[in-house]
DNA sequence: CGCACTTTTGAGACACGTCAAAACGTGTGG
DNA sequence: CCACACGTTTTGACGTGTCTCAAAAGTGCG
C-alpha cells in the first residue's frame, strides 16, 4: 500500500508539494496567504467511500491533495455514468457551491487526503481577489472541455478508440501531477469503472481492453492498469493528446 | 419565416426584452450600466453560418439575443459530436476566452442576433463587478450540468430514452426563455442534429423519433420538431425535467 | 421547374449486449 | 498459514439494438 498522507499532518498552502509541480501557475504570496485562509482544514477518506452525494446541499468544497475519486451519475434504476476523474490538484464540489445541491457523486477510487473550503467564503474571494475568482472560472471552463472531449468519445468513437483514449487520457492527467511513483503508474480503477465511463456493457470493456493489452500499448493487472505506450494509445484513439497548459491551484 | 431583430435596431442593455423574462435574475442599474459598457455591439448572422470555429483564438465572447446555434466537435475522420445547442440568453465562447482557442465550434441553426462582447474586456468585469464574476462562473457550472446529463444519456439510456430527453430538454429550455410565438413552438434542427447529438446513426434516428411520434409526444415537420406531450416525454426519458432556477443574463 | 437537402423504407451485417459460469486474486478470520 | 468468501477478470454462446448501404419519396428554395 502506497503512503498517504494522513490528516495528522496538515499541509499548509504554502508548502503544498503540489505547488511545485511545473503545471501550477506560480501564485503570489498574497493569494497562498488568502487561500491559506481559505482552507478550513484536511479530511482523509477511505477507498470506496462518498465525497459528495447527488441532491445534497454540500457546504464544502475540495481540492484533492492525494488520491484518486470519481464523479457520476445514475439513472432511477441505477445505471451508473461515471462523468470524470478527479486526482491530485483538481477542485470537487464547484458545481454544488454554485448551483446549490449537488448533481452528481462523487466516490473515492483510493485513499484520500482532501483539503476543505468552506462554500461561504468563496464569495469573499470574489470580492478581493480577481485573479482567483478568474482561476476558478478557468477550472471550471476546463472541467467542461473534458466533458466535451468525453462526450464526443462516447458518442461517436468506437469502442477500442474510447477506451484508447480514456486510458491516455487519465494517464496523461496523471503524469501531470507527477504521479509517477510507480513506474509505469498504476491507475487503480476496475474494468467496470471504464465501462461505466465509456457506455460499455463489462463483457465488451474486458474484450476490448484485452485488444489493447495484446497489442503491447497497456497491462492490466491486479488493482488497476499501466500504459506501456502513451503515443500508441493516443494513435489508437484518434486523438491529438492533451495540451501541456500552465494551470491553476486553488 | 419568423421575424429576428436586425443588426440595424440596436439593442441597449436596459431594455434588452430579455431581461423582462422571469427566469433571469433581476440587475442592479449599475450591473446593467456596465454590461452595457462591456458589449461592443451586434452581430447578425445566417442559418447553417459558423460563429466560432475550433482551433481558432477568438476576440469576442458572445450572448444569443435571438435564433438558435450548436457546439459541436469534430473527429479526423469527418465524424460531428454536438455537444449542446445554444439559444437566446445563453453565453457562447466563454471556452476560448478563457483558456484561449477554441476547443470546438458553433453554428446557428436559424437567423441569429448576437451580443457581441471582447474577451479583454473580461479582466475588467472580474476587477470590478464580483457579482457578476460570480454569474459567470455560475453559468460556466451550468454549462458543465448540462454536459453531465448529456453524458449520461449518450452513455446509458437507449435509443428512445435519449430521443425523448433531448427533445423534452431542448423543448424545457426554449420553454423558459419564452419561445412559444408558434404554439407549439417549432424547434429548428434536422433529424441529422439529433443523431448527432445522441451518438446515434441517422437510419436509427429516424426510425425513434418515428416511435415517438406514433405515441403522439411530438410531432416532425418540415423544418423541425414540435412538442406535444412533454410530460409523456419527460416520463420516456426517465428524467425529472429542468429545475427551475433563476440564472443570472450577461 | 428543377436541384439540393431532408426524411423514409427495406435488407442485411456486425458491434456490442446479456446471460451464465468458471477462473483468478486478495483480504479476513479461524 | 490455510481456507473460505468476496470482488474482479475471463471465457463462451447467443441475442439484438444499432449501423451501413442503397434507393425512393418528400420538401423547400432559387
Amino acid at each position: 500500500m502506497e503512503a498517504y498522507p494522513t490528516s495528522a499532518a496538515y499541509t499548509p498552502c504554502q508548502k503544498c508539494p503540489l505547488r511545485r509541480l511545473k503545471t501550477f501557475r506560480e501564485f503570489e504570496a498574497e493569494e497562498l496567504a488568502f487561500i491559506g485562509h481559505f482552507k478550513r482544514g484536511e479530511l482523509s477518506i477511505g477507498k470506496g467511500e462518498t465525497v459528495l452525494t447527488e441532491g445534497v446541499d454540500s457546504v464544502h468544497l475540495y481540492t484533492v491533495l492525494a488520491g484518486w475519486a470519481f464523479r457520476y451519475k445514475l439513472l432511477p434504476d441505477g445505471r451508473r455514468q461515471i462523468l470524470n476523474y478527479a486526482m491530485p490538484g483538481d477542485l470537487i464540489g464547484l458545481q454544488g457551491s454554485l448551483t446549490g445541491e449537488m448533481q452528481h457523486s462523487v466516490e473515492a477510487l483510493s485513499p484520500m487526503v482532501l483539503c476543505v473550503f468552506e462554500r461561504e467564503r468563496l464569495l469573499d474571494l470574489y470580492r478581493n481577489h480577481p485573479g482567483l475568482a478568474f482561476d476558478i472560472t478557468w477550472i471550471a471552463s476546463r472541467e467542461e472541455q473534458i466533458l466535451d472531449e468525453n462526450l464526443l468519445s462516447v458518442g461517436r468513437r468506437s469502442a477500442v478508440e474510447r477506451t484508447a483514449y480514456l486510458l491516455s487520457f487519465i494517464g496523461s492527467r496523471a503524469r501531470s501531477v507527477g504521479l509517477n511513483g510507480e513506474v509505469p503508474l498504476l491507475i487503480p480503477i476496475t474494468q467496470q469503472h471504464i465501462a461505466d465511463t465509456l457506455g460499455l456493457s463489462l463483457v465488451h470493456t474486458n474484450k476490448t481492453i484485452r485488444k489493447l493489452a495484446d497489442r503491447g500499448l497497456i497491462t492490466w493487472r491486479g488493482g488497476g492498469c499501466q500504459i506501456r505506450d502513451l503515443d500508441g494509445l493516443l494513435a489508437a484513439a484518434r486523438w491529438e493528446g492533451l495540451s501541456e497548459t500552465v494551470r491553476p491551484l486553488v
